[in-house]
DNA sequence: TATTGTTATACTCTATAACTATA
DNA sequence: TATAGTTATAGAGTATAACAATA
């Protein structure tokens, strides 16, 4: 597990974020487990349901590499929760089709991820939860919204 | 990448920690690589020089492995900023001595998590800043306090 | 030439297992 | 028997490389 926790003069906002995130996390995480799925193939699930996209257009909204989203289609597939459909205007391209208990399941995963934003934000006084929310939104959007690049290792070719 | 990002009707608090802790994250390892440090090689240092402590101690203070430990250890020695003194009090044990190169070095490094940290408070207006402080801690302490078990799979014995 | 989806796999990270030396 | 530290390595997760089909 990750870590940084001492007493300091700034407040450890690290600390507080990589918490509350992991914590968070592992709740989603058990929750989803119950109906099977993982807090990727929600994602997809739900992004594939608002309109017809590709994997690789799922890819991106889900910022994943396209290998994690073939895994993840994979385990759509396999839990006939999703398929896999030519596009008509690109033959390269796949649909992701979400079936009839795939739709159900969507529906029934969203409340669950709901209901764990939900217990959490409940636990936290009305005007809290709010500046909170606006907080996070103004930090997403303004001073922590792009990563810093980390230089990557190039990788040995594949022998 | 990690993600799940849709709209929906409860805020997307997943969205919001995982990204910001992200970000913030990646911020944190380039300022400290600058000075050639790790996030958990600092918080070892830090924690080494306010007393006495051993691998074991620094482990549980950091949230770390004592496998991760060593190699953490190991850098810090490499880098000449700690040393590992036999215990006075128990054989089996090592203290981890911090050099005055480790002492300046930690000094430095303190400032540079205290900055990072500082600039994304000061982009919030007060108000918000001191409000948002006050939920995380209430969420550190309260309903984000204890990860969730996951089952975790037992292991094939070291051939 | 570039892109979609796929397979294979290199690499990183983390923690379990096993061991040595002490307690 | 239990614990501190160590080594070796299993396993999960992720992303690069290479490729086939198509644009």
């Amino acid at each position: 597990m990750t870590a940084m926790a001492p007493s300091r003069a700034e407040p450890d906002l690290s600390y507080f974020l990589d918490r509350t995130g992991h914590v968070l996390r592992t709740q989603m995480t058990a929750a989803l487990a119950e109906i099977g799925l993982t807090a990727r193939m929600h994602c997809v699930l739900v992004h594939a349901l608002e309109e017809e996209r590709t994997q690789i257009q799922l890819a991106e909204l889900g910022d994943m590499d396209k290998t994690t989203m073939v895994v993840t289609v994979d385990a759509l597939e396999k839990a006939g929760l999703a398929e896999r459909r030519p596009s008509s205007t690109d033959r390269r391209a796949r649909i992701i089709a979400v079936t009839e208990k795939g739709r159900e399941v969507a529906h029934r995963s969203q409340e669950i991820v709901d209901g764990v934003h939900r217990a959490a934000l409940e636990s936290l006084p009305g005007d809290e939860r709010e500046v909170l929310l606006r907080a996070m939104r103004r930090l997403v959007e303004g001073h922590l919204s792009t990563p810093v690049e980390a230089p990557q290792a190039p990788r040995r070719p594949r022998q």
